[in-house]
DNA sequence: GGGAGTCACTATCTTTATGATAGTGACTCC
DNA sequence: GGAGTCACTATCATAAAGATAGTGACTCCC
């Protein structure tokens, strides 16, 4: 999906998209993670047209995601493995992961997050790893870092933004007690 | 970009990504935590063409995470407000502020996630609500639910996957110690 | 040693999505 | 009554996605 690019933007949202918002790119990684390596094991589990898969395997490795490892020489081979940026990625991966399965599995779940030992399903925070304590407003917020623009400023200055709740309806004030 | 849906895939990361996966959706998210709300704050926020906006809008209300609220009648009026299934996203969007961070703000962050008390940075972590602990291998795993299919048993049986750390090359056996 | 098969792709062409630009209708404000 | 705001639609050019077929370099197996 593609004209306008993300990367001129400031913000670190727009910045990764342009990286992994590409329509295969995100469930490439996912099966990356799931152990394949190889070109024809991707394209299997996917169901995508070569062309695609030849495209969006070599944007992936041109974005640092993954890196291409020649693992046979006669015919030349290559594998397709996660770079220390690729396997970062995971929390994102995880967050969704959480996210389909609350809302999208009428069915019922089709992947579980268990404790390993107990069995019991895992419900999934976010939270600072010093403190323990889940990433949202009042306890932490967003501020602007060193390199914030002055537009990424004005953002952040007027509204508590991801971390605090939205507003239920700043719309029409027809509930006031 | 579109042509192959994830719908009908039944991973719950495909699933997620058939509503949220196109080029501007995930930004148009992002810019209603912030409070945006109406048509045109969101089209000076991201220099989105108008046609697009209203493309990507329907399909997120379509999706369930917008809601069209009327807030005007006189001209009819309407602004986008995220339901609980579009605030539910929000761990993924911090997964994706703080990775993003991390790799791709070469002049230094521009958006920090501070403790509102100390002003220190914070360390994303996804973990367990209950127990506190990190969503890794080996403490936790991905086991098949119910409504899991046979191809999803499969990847689910052969390896660490999503929470473990891949293998750092499986390729050739160099280094045989 | 000749045919079938595997693997990782490229070439070609059609269909679909994206993006730029202009315009519309219903107001409000001065 | 003219300018401005707002939320859009219409139209059209371009770029990306998708299907299908084909290539080259092997390996495997009678």
């Amino acid at each position: 999906m593609q004209r306008t690019s993300f990367g001129s933007m400031s913000c670190p949202i727009a910045r990764g998209l342009e990286r992994v918002g590409e329509w295969w790119s995100i469930l490439i990684l996912r099966d990356a993670f799931a152990g394949l390596t190889r070109f024809e094991a991707f394209q299997k589990s996917l169901g995508i047209a070569p062309t695609m898969l030849t495209r969006r395997l070599d944007a992936l490795v041109e974005a640092g995601m993954l890196e291409r490892q020649l693992y046979c020489e006669k015919p030349p081979r290559h594998e397709y493995r996660l770079t220390p940026r690729g396997v970062d990625f995971r929390p994102v991966l995880i967050a969704m992961l959480a996210w389909g399965s609350r809302h999208f599995a009428p069915e019922g779940p089709s992947i579980r997050i268990v404790d390993a030992v107990t069995l019991e399903d895992a419900d999934p925070v976010l939270v600072d790893r010093r403190t323990g304590r889940p990433l949202l407003a009042p306890d932490f917020k967003l501020v602007p870092g060193p390199a914030a623009t002055a537009a990424t400023r004005a953002r952040l200055a007027h509204g508590g933004g991801l971390l605090a709740d939205p507003p239920p309806s700043a719309a029409r004030p027809e509930a006031a007690p």
